[in-house]
RNA sequence: CGGGGCGUGGCGCAGCCCGGUAGCGCACUCGCUUGGGGUGCGAGAGGUCGGCCGUUCAAAUCGGCUCGCCCCGACCA
């Protein structure tokens, strides 16, 4: 393509809105334009990335034998009413209402429409393992849309549903998508770390998600050195600790600890460490019942894992009053001695503990010397805190560390969740009715594209993995002599016969804002031609990555970069 | 939805407190100039100051309402 013939309109300043990096170099280098919050237009370099991420995704979905479909944007509310999602999904799911005021939503995911067609069109083991997949816009209500394509409304998605006739069927469909995903991002150039992960909203039994590596990222997630492990926090085990200790019990004792609310203070009060504290953390549960949670001071609470023990979602700290109803003192203050008619369960860090302090369920006041055997009664010990590196690795004797991560994929074991409820059956071998086992498997391609600029980029623009960039050789001519645009003109001509994607600026512009314009979008390589260089019968070819400059003959330039290109595994179609 | 901030030519901003002719830089158009990391000079085009209502002789500026956007918290590809 010529810069003069293409729709890339380059900004110098940066639009006031934008924060991230993705998102700021998206907009500078034309690539995107906002048409409301967190709904945008892709212009022709964006697409061009976004299209070869999902030929990259095409060509290893098909692989596994998967087939590409197209489901509908817009579903009707009868197949989300059977689920329970359409009161479930909440106020995320978009919905409308036609000219008959029938109701309507805007797919943000398509478990609901896949099954409804599974259980139309399929009776008979023989026509399983099936597993469907389509690229496509997705609409999801956010609270705050936020960070460019990082987490738009309207997104681009890949999404992909097995079904299955029995477990170990299901467990090879889910382990297919797996190493599908781990090619995809490899081939996208991204450095990556699969995690395990919650199921959360859509459910199931298993899942993993694909985090890109960025100090940017929204999640943490914790790994140890030997690769045995790696986890989203939020997911990640904590093993419980040895129970080494038998100190004997002390008397327990109230304290004075005026104005200590914090953790930290009153901490400082006694002179003691963190993990000699035990911080009693009030939840208020969806049916309003209260519960206390015990945690070691020096970690945090995990709420999924809490909302998973008690099997609701959404539990919530409780508000100011219901803690001082609740232990009589101010927040800060409450403690587990003394909590009548209260739930209590305890982290299981707190079942080696001896002789701590706890609140006091009274104004300026703790205890110390507390032993749960003796002074209160715990329900349950088990694992409900936040990993956080340091913590000793569940599957090896090294220790957790933690790294910060962009979701990009998500693959799931869905069981029969869907299949039963909207009765998605067919026949076994044995002529037995079965529900099938379910798989479900997202990648977010728009999000993919702003996490590799996350990933990769510098403070002149983004530097795009060869795979995906939007052109592979960017042609800078810096001087306006005949030699030069003839030479340009060959190159540009035996580029394009080669089935090179080249750029060529033949913009009238100064070789400073060629040059800066062509690092902002990040293209490989570089070929710089000017009078100079000519003179001596040479070429620039820049490396945009490492910025390394090799000097070439004209005629040396296709080979040298088709050479440099051939290590990749490059989307074609 | 709670907290914070912002809406003034395409982009980045000043002006607003203290009401009176709408301004700067970049981009854009034309001419000359320059030509290997955002040339220089000159001449232009482009804005009902987010919208509505009010106060006033007079509103970008003061008051009320409203819409939109961004950032921080609870959701997710």
């Amino acid at each position: 393509m010529r810069t003069s013939q293409l729709f890339i309109p380059t900004l110098r300043q940066t639009p006031s809105e934008a924060e991230v990096i993705s998102h700021r170099l998206m907009l500078r280098a034309g690539m995107i334009r906002k048409v409301a919050a967190g709904i945008y237009t892709y212009l022709p370099l964006g697409l061009r990335v976004l299209k070869k991420i999902e030929c990259i995704i095409r060509q290893e979905m098909n692989r596994t034998g998967a087939q590409e479909l197209l489901m509908p944007i817009l579903s009707p509310a009868e197949l989300w009413r059977e689920t329970g999602r359409w009161d479930f999904y909440g106020k995320e799911l978009l919905r409308c209402q036609d000219r008959h005021d029938r109701d309507f939503c805007f797919g943000p995911t398509h478990e609901e429409v896949i099954t409804d067609l599974f259980r139309r069109e399929i009776r008979s083991y023989r026509q399983l393992p099936m597993n469907c997949y389509q690229i496509q816009t997705k609409f999801r209500d956010e609270i705050r849309p936020r960070f460019g394509l990082m987490r738009g409304r309207e997104f681009i998605m890949k999404d992909a549903y097995s079904f299955d006739a029995n477990l170990e069927s299901a467990r090879l469909s889910y382990q297919k998508m797996y190493d599908a995903y781990e090619q995809i991002f490899t081939r996208c150039g991204l450095h990556f770390r699969a995690v395990e992960a919650d199921n959360g909203m859509i459910g199931g039994s298993m899942s993993h998600e694909f985090m890109v590596l960025a100090a940017t990222g929204e999640e943490t997630i914790v790994y140890d050195e030997h690769g045995s492990y790696a986890a989203n926090v939020e997911r990640a085990e904590v093993p419980p600790p040895p129970e080494e200790n038998d100190a004997t019990s002390l008397p327990l004792e109230a304290v004075h600890t005026p104005g200590t609310k914090t953790v930290q203070a009153v901490c400082a009060f006694l002179q003691i460490s963190p993990d000699r504290l035990v911080k009693t953390l009030l939840y208020q549960t969806p049916t309003n019942d209260i519960i206390a949670v015990l945690i070691r001071g020096d970690h945090e609470a995990n709420e999924i894992k809490i909302n998973r023990f008690l099997e609701t979602t959404g539990i919530t700290l409780a508000s100011m009053e219901t803690v001082s109803n609740v232990s009589s003192a101010p927040v800060g203050f409450a403690g587990p001695v003394g909590l009548r008619g209260i739930r209590i369960v305890a982290d299981h860090a707190i079942k080696a503990m001896r002789n701590f302090v706890v609140g006091g369920n009274k104004h300026d006041t703790h205890l110390i010397n507390a032993n749960w055997e003796r002074d209160f009664t715990v329900e349950a010990f088990l694992d409900l805190r936040q990993a956080q590196a340091g913590d000793p690795s569940p599957r090896s004797d090294t220790r957790l560390q933690e790294a910060k991560g962009i979701e990009v994929g998500h693959v799931f074991l869905l069981g029969t969740k869907y299949s039963e409820t909207m009765h998605a059956t067919f026949l076994d071998p044995e002529g037995q009715e079965t529900s099938a086992i379910m798989g479900c498997y997202g990648i977010g391609v728009s999000r993919t594209a702003a996490a590799a600029i996350e990933q990769n980029h510098d403070s002149k623009g983004m530097v795009w993995p060869v795979p995906i960039a939007p052109f592979h050789i960017h042609l800078l001519p810096v001087t306006a002599s005949e030699q030069v645009r003839k030479t340009v003109g060959r190159l540009y001509d035996s580029c394009i016969e080669a089935g090179l994607e080249v750029l060529w600026d033949d913009r009238d512009e100064r070789a400073g804002v060629k040059f800066n314009d062509a690092d902002l979008i990040g293209a490989p390589f570089h070929l710089t031609i000017g009078d100079k260089g000519l003179a001596q019968g040479i070429l620039e070819l820049k490396q945009r990555n490492t910025g390394k400059v090799v000097q070439l003959r004209p005629t040396e330039v296709l080979s040298h970069v088709k050479d440099l290109l051939s290590s990749y595994d490059l989307p074609h179609g």
